[in-house]
DNA sequence: CATCAAATCACCCGAAAGAATGAGTGGGAT
DNA sequence: ATCCCACTCATTCTTTCGGGTGATTTGATG
């Protein structure tokens, strides 16, 4: 997982970043009684941010719900060769959701997204989102 | 948004307990160097894991019911002003179909099935086809 | 170790979709 | 007769989609 290990650089990062600026601000502003509330409050706002970011770049594994009689077709699924990600991406899809707003939903790139689509729609024979979407919930690929 | 709220005490509490912890620790340690290292190393952690917790806890997914049967809803169509030239447009883009190939159709040009689709979009609040057929579902304006 | 599939991202380009605006026509209602 | 409205179509412009191609990285598998 390189990309758990460039997390954790970027964090250490950060968190190197703000010792340095904490340091800078202390010298200035130490005298004063406001600091030390004042840096927690700062440095709790900035990581809060970064938690939530992290939490949700490293939880895609999501509940999504159902009508109640919706059993996927893993057969079809691999028979037609069709990956978790692009699954995802069909799911979202499903939701009349822009290629952007599944980029920005998954964390990956528009280009990475399209590329996800395009494989789908080969895969399913199709090629329009609407007909993609039609065709996964009719294979029960989606509820 | 009880529960926004709560969140929002909860996390001013945390901060006021935090800062609370810092003086106390302050004032025995405060002599030695690792001091701002330290408390900043903590209060990132504790906030970032914090801030995953809040992230993973906003994120869980709501209920969504599909319907079995279809009962076509006359007051939704009314109340929207939906037209019959725009049902049957939405209809067709139901089906997958482009606008060219709905305008062949509706023996009609283009430009037209762009303006209806246009209507209906405002008139359903949505300004994508995906999501107008989704919630055309929704309201039972389309099996 | 070599190989393969999945996932990621980039770039190009043409087609389709959508937003905004304006306008003409015909059928009902008043 | 006049007014309203659904329907029709056009033009312009911007954004989004989708196809095609190629590249890198990583995990798994043999």
């Amino acid at each position: 997982m390189v990309i758990v290990k460039r997390t954790i650089f970027l964090y250490g990062l950060a968190l190197a970043i703000l010792v340095i600026i904490m340091r800078m601000i202390e010298y200035r502003f130490l005298v004063r009684d406001l600091t030390l509330e004042f840096y927690i409050g700062l440095v709790a706002m900035f990581f809060t941010g970064l938690g939530v970011w992290v939490g949700l770049r490293f939880t895609r594994k999501k509940v999504v719900i159902i009508n109640p009689e919706f059993r996927f077709n893993e057969k079809e699924q691999t028979e037609r060769g069709i990956s978790k990600r692009e699954l995802e991406v069909l799911e979202l899809m499903a939701k009349g959701m822009a290629n952007q707003e599944i980029a920005d939903q998954l964390f990956v790139s528009l280009n990475t997204v399209k590329t996800h689509s395009s494989n789908l729609f080969s895969k399913l024979e199709v090629n329009r989102r609407t007909q993609a979407v039609q065709k996964a919930k009719k294979l029960n690929l989606i509820p």
